[in-house]
DNA sequence: ATCGACCTACCGTCCGGTAGGTTGGTGCAT
DNA sequence: ATGCACCAACCTACCGGACGGTAGGTCGAT
C-alpha cells in the first residue's frame, strides 16, 4: 500500500471505487431513501470529497438507478437460476424453490434489494425507464411460473393468476419490514408461506 | 362569500382549515414521501402562505404526524367495525368482512393510507411513538383474529400465527402498488384473497 | 379591546452540481 | 535510466436555489 495518500480506488482493484460507491450508496439509500440520502453522506462514508463521484457517475440519479436495478436484479437472478435447477421437479418444489430464493436473496442482498422496493415507491419522482423494464422482467418471471403451476393443478385455476401474482410477491416483498435474521429462519419463512398458497 | 380576501378557514367552519390542510398534506405525502413534501408546496395547495401553517401546527414533524396517525386509524376503525358486525358469523365470513373492510379503507382513504405506509418506512427518521403504538394496536386487531381462526380450525392450526399475520397483511398492504379503481373491484379482491388463505 | 387567521420579510443551513486544479502511476521515446 | 506526456483519481472552493423555521405586523369578526 502506498505511504502517503488515503485514496481509495487508487490502492484497490481498478474500478473497484465504483462497487464501493455503490455498496455505500445502498446502504444509505435503504435507510434514508432518495431524498434524505445525500451526495455529501455517500462521499464521506466512501471516503472521499462529493466532487469526486462525480468522476464515476454524472449524477446522483446515475447512482441510485444503479442500486435500484442491481436489487431487481439479484433477485432476479437468484430466482431463475432456482428454476432452473429445479427443471422438471413436481410444481411445489418448484413453487417452494422459487419462494426461497426470492427471499434468500432479498434478504442476502438487503441494502440493495431494500433501496430498490423504497427509493421509487413515489409517484412524483417518475421511475426511469431503466428501473421499470427490470421489475417488468422480473415480474415476467413470476407470471410464467404462475400458468404454470396452474396448468399443473398445482394452484387453482379459478383464481386470478393476476392476483396471485401480487398477493405472493406482496407478502414476501412484505418482509423486508419484520425479517429479521436472528428471529427466523428463511428456509422456514419460505415454507410456510408455500403451504399457505398452495392447494391441498 | 367575503369580498376582499381569498382566505379560506375564514369563510370556512371554524376549524375547518385544520383537516383541509390534513387533506392536502396526506395527497402531497402520498406521491412524495416526507422529503420531496415541503411545507411551501403544501401551503400553495391550501392556498396559504408557509408561514400561516404554523399558526396551526408547531412544525412538519406535527402535520406528517397527524397524516400518517389518520391512515392506520381509518383503516382499524373500518375492520374494527367489520368484526363487530359480524359478531358470531362463521370464521370464513368474518375474515372476508376484516379483508374487505381493509381493503376498502385502504384503498377509500388513499392518501392517508398510502402515506401511512409510505412516510415511516426509512429507518433513519425515527418513527414517532404515537405512530408506532398505533400500528401496535392494528396489528392486535389482526393477532387476536387470527388466533380466534386457528382455534376454530378455519386456519391451519400448525401454522404461526405470526407469519401467517405477516403474510396477510403485507399482501394487502402491497395493493396499494397495484389496485386501481377501475381495474379491480375491492369486494372481488377481498374474495380471492379469503379463498387462498383459508383451509379447504 | 381582543384574538384567531393570515400576512411579508427574513434567517442560517444544506442541497446537487460545476470549475478548475493537484497528484501519482504508467508507458514511451530517447 | 531517465525525462516526459498522459490520464485516472481525487482535491478545494464555489454557485444558485430551496429548505424548515422565526419575527413581527395586518385585518376582520366577535
Amino acid at each position: 500500500m502506498s505511504a502517503a495518500t488515503d485514496n481509495l480506488a487508487r490502492d484497490a482493484a481498478p474500478g473497484g471505487s465504483r462497487r464501493l460507491i455503490l455498496d455505500t450508496a445502498a446502504r444509505l439509500l435503504r435507510s434514508g431513501g432518495y431524498h434524505q440520502t445525500t451526495l455529501r453522506e455517500i462521499a464521506e462514508a466512501v471516503g472521499i470529497r462529493k466532487a469526486s463521484l462525480y468522476h464515476h457517475f454524472a449524477s446522483k440519479e446515475e447512482i441510485v438507478e444503479a442500486v435500484v436495478n442491481d436489487g431487481v436484479r439479484f433477485v432476479q437472478d437468484a430466482v431463475v437460476a432456482a428454476l432452473a435447477e429445479t427443471k422438471g421437479a413436481p410444481p411445489r418444489q418448484r413453487l417452494e424453490a422459487a419462494i426461497t430464493a426470492h427471499l434468500t436473496a432479498l434478504h442476502g442482498q438487503r441494502d440493495y434489494t431494500t433501496a430498490s422496493f423504497r427509493v421509487f415507491t413515489f409517484g412524483a419522482t417518475p421511475v426511469p425507464e431503466s428501473v421499470r423494464a427490470a421489475r417488468r422482467a422480473y415480474e415476467d418471471v413470476w407470471r410464467n411460473l404462475i400458468a404454470e403451476l396452474q396448468a399443473a393443478g398445482a394452484l387453482p385455476k379459478e383464481r386470478s393468476p393476476d392476483l396471485m401474482r401480487y398477493m405472493i410477491l406482496g407478502a414476501m416483498n412484505g418482509s423486508i419490514d419484520w425479517f429479521r435474521p436472528g428471529r427466523f429462519v428463511t428456509a422456514d419463512v419460505a415454507r410456510e408461506f408455500s403451504a399457505l398458497i398452495l392447494a391441498r
